[in-house]
DNA sequence: CAGCATCCAGACTGATACTG
DNA sequence: CAGTATCAGTCTGGATGCTG
């Protein structure tokens, strides 16, 4: 039986899986992608741009470009002319949706009145959806 | 019952319980200082200092600042002369850690090559060990 | 629609020095 | 020990315009 304190006396900082981790998803706006997919069943470009507040085409093209080589979404291209792209998530990309729930579950206990402008709060499970919330919850 | 889309399309993107929590702790070095405080019991500046590579004072002090500021972390003065400072985490701070968890989940998963550079994979409970884990995955 | 190019601002880094 | 201060340099992101 190992914790991390041992790993990482070992293995040394580098060698850290939430590091690791946070290379991977760290990267300002990769998260807001990721709930765009995973969440809003978004696609496109566009669809990105819109809905991500103060991103901009440089930096959305430059996080799709990383998402891909790092194996989080597949790019495909549906039409020549007029081009269409659509993104969508590898099983990898999936396996992120936990950490998105975990950052909404800690929003809405601590931050509610952001969340919620005018009305009262809602528990996570009214958000997500209880099919939903018992697939991620295992 | 409501999902995200619903909320999202009622209250508006800025209200995005996601968004909300990046904003808290998307900041660069966050989830290390987090991270150093959490698993490795760490409390003092120069331990956050030597231990989170690519970090430097000014950086360092300006997110326990925020992270203060946020009610994720408190300061504590332990001497006067000389100075000893403690930072401890608050409730708000310590319900981050099923994010730590699940990225280090992800990061076993899918990354175990860049973590374990020469041994074999090891599961998550290995790494963090039965008795912790039954705590954080409820 | 799906981007690329360019230029500019701001965030972060690095090194070093200094204070209570 | 626990920071603040400063200056320089890099890297990231923002704004705008343009292309196939």
């Amino acid at each position: 039986m190992v914790d991390l304190k041992e790993h990482l006396k070992e293995f040394g900082m580098k060698n850290c899986p939430i590091d690791n981790g946070l290379k991977i998803i760290g990267k300002k706006f990769t998260m807001h992608i990721l709930r765009n997919m995973l969440l809003l069943k978004q696609k496109k470009f566009n669809e990105f741009l819109r809905s991500i507040e103060g991103i901009n085409t440089k930096t959305l093209s430059l996080r799709l470009k990383e998402m891909e080589s790092e194996g989080l979404i597949k790019r495909q291209i549906i039409d020549k002319r007029p081009l269409r792209v659509e993104y969508s998530l590898t099983e990898k990309g999936k396996s992120l949706e936990p950490i998105l729930v975990q950052m909404a579950k800690f929003s809405l206990k601590w931050e509610s009145k952001k969340i919620f402008p005018k009305e009262k709060p809602m528990t996570v499970t009214q958000v997500f959806g209880t099919e939903r919330l018992s697939k991620i919850w295992d």
